[in-house]
RNA sequence: GCGGCUGUAGCUCAGUGGUAGAGCGCCACCUUGCCAAGGUGGCUGUCGUGAGUUCAAAUCUCAUCAGCCGCUCCA
């Protein structure tokens, strides 16, 4: 029988452990699940998506700064922000069906029933039960027993207990280990900047509209990890609150979708497997007045990459509320305080770095002349450029080092002389390096090397001394290859 | 967590009770003069882990860990 062909995704694992972009984590001792480590070469490809996110979010713009904030804050700032409470979920299975439920989902269900039957007084009833059982896991069991909700798989009433997922990991600070002593590792990022608003106004004199950035790393423990490192419980996110008006909010949203959606067309991403999906009104987060995804064509599905949501005043609020401090922006000229809405582009770094390797990733003839190449855009490329000599002899080796050492303040650089020259240009394929560059026997005669592109595989003479700004302008004018373009 | 499938070299995999293998890769030397050439030599494994059955286990049994696909969640 014929294997079945590895998918896209066994190839792009494969090639991520061989060339050193991701690792399975604690592999010697048999791997910790769904928890990666990031090669060599896989965390310059983060820390260049990081830097082109910033770059946009930050240094591009005049009215967005950026913070690090606490990964463990005081858990005062979770029980304002809702995730202590809100930030788990009821489960509950069926024996028989080995099915899994949210349990506050099952009575949703009842009583949707009841009220396509009418029976509005059940449904008040049911709502009312519901909203002061649903913290309380045997009070939940017990409403699901009474109504005698069955399976909808089964049809059997043969359940377990309902238990609570948390999705915050806990750890304790300090030398007790007591329920005193209980603090969470950040679930998200944006709590760290909507508990520091007064503090970046006070020292940076913004004045609406403005935003905070912030990358850095989250932690949710993830009933359901997978695919790869694109769900994973510790991950690195990207976001950025954007501070507005009321009444201003609405246009902003649409604003940094246009923004966010436009970031990874300009990082070489294909436009036909990229898309804004806006959530219905019943997917909304609590907090949320709109949400929209940016979302990649991966080969498991369309998956979010990036949530784009109106998270109204509801943070800034709740933690007025809850610390006693007016989280309030003053506005000299109307002479008002203004509680503002709160814009949040909210991307994760982990999966966008996915995303450019899933979408730089092609395959060009077939067997032995198969040519395997990541087509990153050169900003995101591992290396820009690798230094080769043509062979080893007659002094290449010695001036490829020389213009490798030349060019490495300016670009990230490699340099390769083992084997024929056909197959360094395909190992620098493989990963992606933009430009390669080979010292022949004239170069020391015309001072010129080679110059070959990545894509089209095309080959120019470059003096040596115009080395920088030939592969600066390259790198700016890069563009994704057509698919006429591409030689197969 | 539950169900189904899977785990052998860096990668892809063969090996169904009797001496652990192949291709690719990697390293050294020679060769090589612009797109995975060739020669010679070399490296690599607690057969995922632990226990059991057996004269003998990669192979059979149990447990455990990890992965993939489904169910609930999300950046």
């Amino acid at each position: 029988m014929a294997k079945p062909a590895p998918n896209l995704m066994d190839k792009i694992v494969s090639l991520c452990k061989r060339r050193g972009f991701v690792f399975a984590a604690s592999e010697i001792y048999g791997g910790q699940g769904s928890t990666y480590d990031w090669g060599p070469l896989g965390v310059e490809l983060k820390r260049r998506v990081k830097e082109a996110w910033w770059e946009s979010m930050v240094y591009a713009r005049q009215d967005v700064v950026g913070i690090d904030s606490a990964i463990i804050q005081s858990p005062e700032v979770w029980r304002a922000s809702g995730h202590v409470g809100g930030f788990s979920d009821p489960l509950i299975d069926n024996k028989t069906s080995k099915q899994r439920y949210r349990a506050d989902h099952l009575v949703e269900a009842k009583i949707e029933k009841y009220r396509k039957k009418g029976k509005m007084d059940k449904v008040q009833e049911l709502t009312e039960k519901l909203n002061t059982a649903i913290a309380d896991n045997a009070a939940l069991k017990q409403l699901i027993v009474d109504e005698g909700i069955k399976c909808p798989v089964s049809g059997t009433d043969d359940w377990t207990d309902v238990r609570q997922f948390n999705l915050m990991f806990e750890t304790h600070v300090g030398a007790l280990q007591d329920s005193a002593s209980v603090a969470y590792l950040r679930p998200e990022t944006a709590q760290g900047i909507f508990i520091n608003f007064n503090n970046v106004v006070t020292a940076t004199r913004k004045k609406l509209p403005f935003g905070i950035a912030q990358i850095g790393k989250s932690f949710r423990n993830e009933i359901t990890p997978g695919n790869f490192v694109f769900r994973t419980r510790e991950f690195e996110q990207m976001e950025m609150e954007f501070f507005c008006r009321p009444e201003d909010a609405p246009r902003w949203y649409s604003y940094w979708q246009e923004q966010r959606y436009q970031w990874y067309l300009d990082l070489g991403v294909t436009p036909e497997k990229l898309r804004m999906r806006e959530h219905a009104q019943d997917e909304l987060a609590h907090y949320a007045a709109g949400c929209g995804d940016v979302e990649y064509l991966f080969p498991f599905g369309w998956s979010e990459l990036e949530g784009v949501a109106n998270r109204t005043d509801y943070d800034l609020k709740k933690h007025s509320e809850a610390s006693g401090t007016s989280l309030t922006w003053f506005d000299q000229e109307a002479n008002e305080h203004v509680s503002p809405f709160v814009i949040e582009p909210a991307a994760g770094c982990d999966r966008t770095a996915m995303t450019f390797l899933v979408d730089a990733y092609d395959e060009e003839g077939d067997g032995k002349e198969q040519r395997v190449v990541l087509r990153f855009h050169p900003k995101i490329a591992p290396v820009t450029v690798a230094v080769f000599p043509l062979v080893k002899k007659e002094g290449m080796p010695e001036k490829a080092a020389e213009i490798e050492a030349m060019l490495r303040p300016y670009f990230r650089t490699a340099m390769e002389e083992n084997q024929s020259i056909g197959r360094r240009y395909r190992r620098q394929d493989e990963i992606g390096t933009p430009f390669c560059l080979t010292v022949d026997g004239e170069s020391a005669v015309d001072g010129c090397v080679t110059l070959r592109e990545r894509d089209s595989m095309a080959q120019q003479r470059v003096p040596i001394a115009n080395l920088v700004a030939v592969l600066q302008n390259s790198i700016v004018a890069w563009q994704r290859p057509q698919p006429a373009e591409i030689v197969s």
